[in-house]
DNA sequence: TGCATATATGTCATATTTGACATACACTTA
DNA sequence: TAAGTGTATGTCAAATATGACATATATGCA
């Protein structure tokens, strides 16, 4: 992995494997975190063509403006299940979704 | 949503919407269920493909057969978090998750 | 029939994720 | 400068998901 990316991740809560240690990310370990990051990515960009702000944002996902925050920052504590669930209630459809995986 | 349908999700678990009541399923709410019940199906179809049993696969995943069970079943107990990770310990790529998802 | 193998279902203590809250930070504009 | 707006971060009790376990069911085969 190269070192600004992994960087990255250390702020962001990751603790990866037993030892919570990034020299031993497996592939698959990297493949989860990185498809999280690309949903974040687009769940943003969504929001924002929708002119949400976080807090309206939250109302209408009967969330939280932090967990929002979170949600778009990658945070590790922050699961596939609401990344999908917020992109379903921006409409996106399963389309989008198979795309926004993959960005 | 169709009857037969209705009729199979009952019987797993999902209590879907503030009433449990799938009368009042929102679209993004049968969206939400409909792509955990693909990522499902992909999944038993790689395992068997990969010749594993249900044992076997849990193992590897460092998980219990009960569970494994529950993630081909498409119980509403598995989260989309372990279906993944699931589905990348079997060897899986981002496009095959994509593809997956709209089975 | 009995035995082995594979899968399904239910329960439960533990682990993780959650929304809520407080508060900090960044930026604009008056 | 202060006030307003939007976003980020940390904490925590409550909610949800988890692996482990027991047990049930199903199928094949001696």
């Amino acid at each position: 992995m190269k070192q600004s990316k992994r960087k990255k991740l250390e702020t962001k809560g990751w603790k990866v494997g037993a030892a919570a240690d990034f020299l031993n990310l497996t592939p698959e370990e990297e493949l989860f975190i990185d498809m999280k990051i690309s949903l974040s990515r687009s769940l943003k960009e969504l929001r924002i063509r929708k002119r949400l702000n976080q807090v309206d944002f939250a109302k209408l996902i009967k969330s939280s403006q932090s967990r929002v925050a979170k949600m778009e920052a990658g945070s590790a504590s922050v699961s596939f299940d609401l990344l999908i669930k917020s992109l379903l209630a921006l409409g996106a459809s399963e389309k989008d979704l198979a795309k926004a995986i993959r960005l």
